[in-house]
DNA sequence: CTAAACTCTGGAGTTCACTCCACAGCAATT
DNA sequence: AATTGCTGTGGAGTGAACTCCAGAGTTTAG
């Protein structure tokens, strides 16, 4: 398959595949008589496994100590596991987060008149602010 | 409040926290005789609330017209409730993504054998590759 | 057979959201 | 009184993650 048509398949820019390509991301891809690129199925695995992984929280760096464990020759799979075992950990941690954050819009939405800034001090807003007092990141 | 106190009591750093009224995230806060920055509670619930809808995935520049639709003349409590309710509800799209990527995850957990890239190609595999295509972002 | 469309590379440029800096005034501590 | 520490400003610098570009080869459509 060529960058092209993954580009779109994958919904990424062609320019951030061979980005990925060129830093590590993803292991080197196959290429033809031309040196154009020639996608496999495991080239595409690899390319969703990142972007699921971003999506995750995961950065650059990250990806690329990922795919550098799987050339590793001990344990392989076990290291990889663990760090997405740790990606995983993280991701839970962020959607709670941003299920607090939900909790907080719906009750600015709730509790609106008129004009910002002018909130309520009642006991829900206080509860909120506790929270978010006792929650760093 | 000074802003060291207010840096430490929200989380931000005071770079952030001047950075934010420089380019009005929030409105301007009042000064004392030296010029100094003294915050008010109103000014903690702007930042506050800043720092929520950047959680919730607001850009800077979102933020900003956020701000600007509190000065707005008319009716500026309906628009900024309605981009609140966008922020919430592209926020709770967020949250299914990252709900959907931590499927992903715990299926690459599960089926991980010494070797990553070769991911068998079963049922529950074809079944996320498929949400995956019919999921653009 | 030409033109358009696609591919390659190395490197430069861009955007975002800060973050740091230099210099200076005011405040608190010894 | 001097040192330390906080505050201010405008503007420059940073790091991450792309994104774009020039120049050159290749493949496809008319």
């Amino acid at each position: 398959m060529n960058i092209k048509k993954v580009s779109e398949t994958l919904g990424l820019s062609i320019d951030t595949i061979r980005y990925y390509e060129r830093v590590g991301v993803i292991p080197p891809v196959k290429r033809d008589k031309n040196g154009y690129r020639d996608y496999q199925t495991e080239d595409l695995n690899w390319l969703y496994l990142a972007k699921s992984l971003k999506r995750a929280g995961l950065s650059v760096d990250e990806m690329i100590e990922f795919e550098r464990l799987s050339k590793s020759a001990d344990h392989p799979g076990e290291a990889q596991k663990k760090l997405l075992q740790k990606s995983l950990n993280s991701l839970e941690q962020r959607i709670q987060t941003l299920e607090h954050t939900k909790k907080i819009l719906q009750y600015k939405i709730a509790h609106f008149d008129t004009h910002i800034g002018r909130y309520e001090t009642n006991e829900a807003h206080e509860k909120l602010w506790e929270k978010h007092f006792s929650n760093e990141e």
